[in-house]
DNA sequence: CGGGTTTGACCTGCGC
DNA sequence: GCGCAGGTCAAACCCG
């Protein structure tokens, strides 16, 4: 299944992902536009409907990779891919206009990798959860077209709250954030 | 010294 | 089977 911010106005992004920097206005990150993708529906999905000014065939080449949604993978030799053998996480991605590429979004977050990827000027990176348990990921690009266009996706859901540094903060930028900013 | 970042190597799946 | 592209690992490095 897939969303639009028409579609869910105010009530799905908290329902789906606490915590996700629409409203950090520290930096004037403002989505532009997001796609939720919940775990049963992302693989081949490529006529993704978009929320927000994302267009379809970003929104495509975001999620149409086939490579994004495997089954089980047998781990490697050394133990590598991990990641791959865990069955579909919830994917959320969505677009934002700003300088920075790490949004704040009352997590903490660990880079673990960086991709120049094919059709874009800029590198992808992929960030962890620092927390204990946590497996949530997310990876941050910017669009080739417009390096102010930051496309943050996350994948998995959180199982803690946000830093507590950051917790108070965090809530007051979600008091303060309306989707009607779209 | 501990935690985060960088970066090259490695692994896997897909398309041809 | 091979090459390509994406994703991850982990050692080295950086910084407070």
């Amino acid at each position: 299944m897939l969303s639009s911010a028409a579609d869910h106005h105010g009530s799905l992004y908290p329902l789906l992902l606490p915590g996700i920097p629409f409203c950090n206005s520290g930096a004037g990150e403002k989505p532009t536009g997001f796609v939720v993708l919940d775990a049963g529906e992302a693989a081949g999905t490529s006529a993704a409907k978009a929320g927000g000014e994302i267009a379809s065939t970003t929104t495509a080449t975001l999620h149409g990779s086939s490579s994004w949604w495997k089954g089980p993978v047998v781990a490697g030799e050394k133990g590598r891919m991990k990641a791959r053998r865990k069955m579909r996480e919830p994917r959320f991605c969505f677009q934002t206009r700003s300088d920075v590429d790490l949004l704040d979004d009352g997590y903490k977050w660990r880079k673990y990798g960086q991709k120049v990827v094919k059709n874009s000027l800029h590198p992808r990176s992929y960030y962890r959860c620092t927390h204990s348990n946590c497996r949530v990921k997310k990876r941050v690009e910017r669009l080739s077209e417009d390096c102010r266009m930051v496309i943050t996706t996350y994948e998995g859901r959180h199982t803690h709250s946000p830093c507590s540094d950051d917790a108070d903060a965090a809530g007051d930028r979600t008091g303060s954030c309306a989707f009607t900013s779209l």
